[in-house]
DNA sequence: TTGTTTGTACGACTTGTTTCGTATATCTTG
DNA sequence: CAAGATATACGAAACAAGTCGTACAAACAA
């Protein structure tokens, strides 16, 4: 079987940099660095080190052709959002997604065009169900 | 100030136990292990141990009146809930709820009356907006 | 009353994550 | 070329979470 390495959920730290790779593409421990400390002091070999991890993991793929390697995230964003939403459902809502969904309308200031796009993909929904 | 101490949030054991003691109720430490048990194997000092930090912490409250003393949550469902997800919203979703409650709705398999119920939801917000 | 069960308390081990110092190699530039 | 800047690698300390053994007190049962 191909693909056979089964993906670790990341953590928190390790999240923070794949969010920079998804937002900036490929990029320097430098460059990712520098992202991570505008919002939060931390060390380049510290980023560096759990960067090297991410890549034993398999989180991260990187070119070594040049001196300054380049990182990727070997995932993409919604793949893993997916995942730790699914966790995140299980463990705090005991399952139930709608809740979930309850509790996040609440907090959104949404426009009306996402306000119309939700009812839209409910509308879907409910004619699948049927 | 009264309410100053700060909730710190639960580490996942802690928020295995805090869904014991909600949907069970006050609750002995015995009785949280067994239910911990159904799931997968805990031995009983390690809940114990766990349920006298989340003391410490204070997301846990105890009456010790008798020997066996009976724990009970500190904090309602909800607002833990509540505040997982903001951080969950966070560190994910970088902020947006929107992406969050689209990817949730995906997952889940609705009744039409949960569906009906969202929709409703959403008219509210919408006739709030303007 | 004495042994078994059931409870709390607590120290210590294990594992995983984060952090950083230091070694060493490679570029850059005066 | 020599000095300084910039890279990777890696070991080890610091920290946190989870796990469990053991001590000891209280309740219970023979």
């Amino acid at each position: 079987m191909l693909g056979k390495n089964k993906k670790q959920n990341p953590t928190e730290s390790e999240l923070e940099i794949l969010q920079v790779l998804w937002q900036s593409g490929p990029s320097s421990v430098r460059t990712v660095n520098e992202k991570l400390n505008e919002n939060r002091e931390v060390g380049y070999t510290t980023t560096l080190k759990i960067m090297q991890i991410m890549t034993e993991k398999g989180l991260v793929t990187r070119n070594t052709d040049s001196r300054t390697h380049i990182y990727s995230s070997a995932a993409k964003e919604q793949e893993t959002q997916s995942t730790l939403l699914e966790n995140f459902i299980e463990k705090t809502y005991r399952g139930s997604a709608m809740k979930l969904i309850m509790q996040a309308l609440g907090k959104e200031d949404a426009t009306s065009e996402e306000l119309a796009e939700l009812k839209d993909i409910i509308d879907k929904i409910e004619r699948k169900n049927n």
